[in-house]
DNA sequence: ATTGATATTGATAATTATTCTCAATTAGTA
DNA sequence: TACTAATTGAGAATAATTATCAATATCAAT
């Protein structure tokens, strides 16, 4: 299949402009880590955004991998570590198994997931978070970050188990 | 200090039979998970049970080797992972620190976690969880459970990373 | 552009927590 | 008491992550 040529060109020419406005996105982002910019750090970064969300280190690896046969993976590791420090990328990690980052987004969300269909709703509440710094601050904990997930059944998997 | 013998003696004999109490839960909890009951096994319970809560696998070992030289820390690990998949016991990972274990209580709490040194609070917070359930009913969900990690830097570690 | 101080890199060793293996021992039962 | 299967301890194995260090690359100042 191929497309009419003036959409292609101009297709290809978006695409070189996006690729233009990350690169320098990327690039500050770890100017304002306070790091030197490398090729290196500028493809993890690329993985990070381009791929799926929750992603390993080792998985992180393997894509950067195949655009720099030489990275190592100690920059994998070490990057992700400076990008969790910072605040760019969140991990997330689950029983002893590895770690798994995604960029963090700007919008803040809990889950609410059905234990039965398994069905997710994300939602935000306020009063939630509020009531959770009172409570760190009480143990005089300074608070960076929180799980909270909740299990139910919705709607309708309330009437199918009647 | 010395206290008067008829207190002490019978301050023994309660103690006793503390002990004889709690050597049969613990092999009924041995049993109920279909397990041969050892003397490895009870000692754990005991460690788990008579020391502070959120101790890491390391620490009943270091306990249970106090009164069992031969003791192997395999043992330990073993018989923790299989405490927690019967429900006796809860396991609370953070990070990638060792997990630390609790016997469950029917107490419901939450944590709180330093991210720099593992420190846990158990916390319970009423207005929290009442705005949990209305959170759910607006999704139309009916709430059954709920995991709420707080993760901070505790006091003492505040004060070292400055 | 060149240089120089310093950060970064990749390879590999080290570490940490946990699990696996297996021969010897032990608990529960017949 | 003897048998059978579960359990044990020691140490090897694994898996994820971090530390080490000499070689290299970045960036600021010239």
């Amino acid at each position: 299949m191929t497309l009419p040529r003036q959409h292609s060109e101009r297709h290809a020419e978006k695409l070189v402009r996006r690729e233009k406005i990350e690169s320098k996105n990327f690039k500050n982002i770890i100017r304002d880590m306070g790091m030197k910019v490398t090729d290196q750090r500028l493809l993890i970064l690329e993985a990070l955004t381009a791929g799926r969300a929750h992603v390993t280190a080792q998985e992180v690896f393997e894509v950067v991998v195949e655009k720099d046969a030489s990275i190592g993976f100690a920059t994998v590791y070490r990057f992700l570590r400076k990008l969790t420090e910072s605040g760019f990328v969140n991990e997330v990690r689950m029983g002893g198994l590895a770690a798994r980052y995604e960029m963090s987004s700007q919008v803040h969300h809990d889950h609410l997931t059905c234990t039965h269909c398994g069905k997710i709703c994300e939602f935000e509440n306020h009063d939630i978070e509020k009531l959770q710094e009172s409570v760190a601050k009480q143990f005089g904990y300074q608070l960076t970050g929180h799980v909270l997930e909740l299990y139910g059944l919705c709607r309708d998997c309330q009437k199918k188990s009647t």
